[in-house]
DNA sequence: TGTATGACAACAA
DNA sequence: CTTGTTGCCATAC
């Protein structure tokens, strides 16, 4: 299967474009707003990967928004309490959060990964 | 059309 | 490591 990246060439699809990357990543692993921005291809636009987010999770509540991290793997919480949720839902899901950051090398989700 | 706004990122100090 | 600045770019007004 190709990567989840590309077939943004319309700025409208950016938002559905993101929620199917997202999806894409397996539970037990995350990813970077730069990462889902860039396998939109829309290199960049990580903030508005964030906007997308929001939007996203709340229109479906099991949208996995929490499997997004910063490129620093840490959480850029956007309101009170929702980084200790996030943390919280990547602990369920087996991700180690330390002194609240993760460790990208070890839970990086890469497209197409290990073939 | 122009301006303001951010769940980011890279860099300087 | 922390703090401040600058660049980014889709959206909302």
């Amino acid at each position: 299967m190709a990567p989840p990246d590309l077939e943004a060439s319309t700025l409208h699809r950016f938002r559905d474009v993101v929620g199917r990357i997202v999806r894409a990543v397996p539970a037990g692993r995350v990813a970077s707003y730069g990462d889902v921005a860039t396998w939109a291809g829309r290199p960049g636009a990580a903030r508005q990967v964030g906007a997308a987010l929001r939007s996203l999770s709340a229109e479906d509540p099991s949208f996995p928004w929490h499997r997004i991290i910063n490129a620093r793997g840490g959480i850029s919480t956007y309101k009170v309490g929702a980084g200790e949720l996030q943390e919280a839902l990547l602990r369920r899901e087996g991700v180690e959060v330390a002194n609240g950051r993760v460790d990208l090398a070890r839970y990086r989700f890469r497209p197409g990964g290990p073939v």
